[in-house]
DNA sequence: ACCTCATACCTTAGACCGTGATGTATTGGG
DNA sequence: CCCAATACATCACGGTCTAAGGTATGAGGT
């Protein structure tokens, strides 16, 4: 009876920031970023295609990216590049998340006091 | 005209973790908590009471906390402890955690090739 | 005595994100 | 020749956090 909810994945985000990092090494296109992330993280995340997709077409929007259609291997794709902008955004999401990341691992250890003076 | 989006925030689940955590130390209150993650993350992370509470309702109705009214310095307050249900359930969250931390961090330095063999 | 703020609990609407399913088309291997 | 993988895309859905609002109590200042 307990609530089904699935199990949280701390993921939000995260997508898009391992978007920005792999086109930040090489233009890629679409279904190619998928599998990259799968390999990238040494398959502990996987993201399907309609999380990439709309992703890759909002950071077009925003200016992150830019898309054109050429030959891979003789054939068409819609290749992604990293703009100055996308590389920007990149730099600042990269460093929130180690923020965020450092100062849960110090919540979790422990490290500093938890008990507010209320009252 | 950039879809105008807040940040993204990589929190997703990150305030029932740190509650579970919270809460394995010592018995809290919801308000009281709420000022504790803020203290215990040095003030990096700050979550609403809107955010939180229904998180503890949520987790009590699952059976990973129990309630209490309980006088606290001579107040009446709701104060929330860990069931080892809640234990285990810290247990394996903190490890998903790690886990997650650690492939978006390997995938952000690049060690992990991001080309798949397609085609 | 009065008032204000912090404390304390709770709910709601809204925005946003990732999942999973579905649709379409092409191409390479068996 | 057929099927699976490749490739692009969209949608309904459920879940999460935010921001705002509502109510009540008690402490401290004036």
């Amino acid at each position: 009876m307990s609530t089904n909810r699935k199990d949280i994945d701390f993921l939000n985000g995260v997508p898009e920031l391992l978007l920005l990092r792999l086109l930040a090494r090489q233009p890629m296109y679409g279904y190619e970023l998928v599998q990259g992330i799968r390999l990238a993280t040494g398959g502990v995340l996987e993201f399907g295609e309609g999380c990439i997709y709309p992703i890759l077409h909002r950071l077009e929007a925003d200016g992150m990216l830019c898309s054109a259609r050429e030959k891979v291997s003789g054939r068409s794709r819609v290749v992604y590049r990293l703009t100055p902008t996308g590389q920007a955004r990149l730099a600042t999401s990269a460093s929130r998340w180690s923020t965020v990341v450092a100062a849960v691992t110090e919540a979790l250890r422990g490290g500093h006091d938890a008990t507010p003076k209320l009252g």
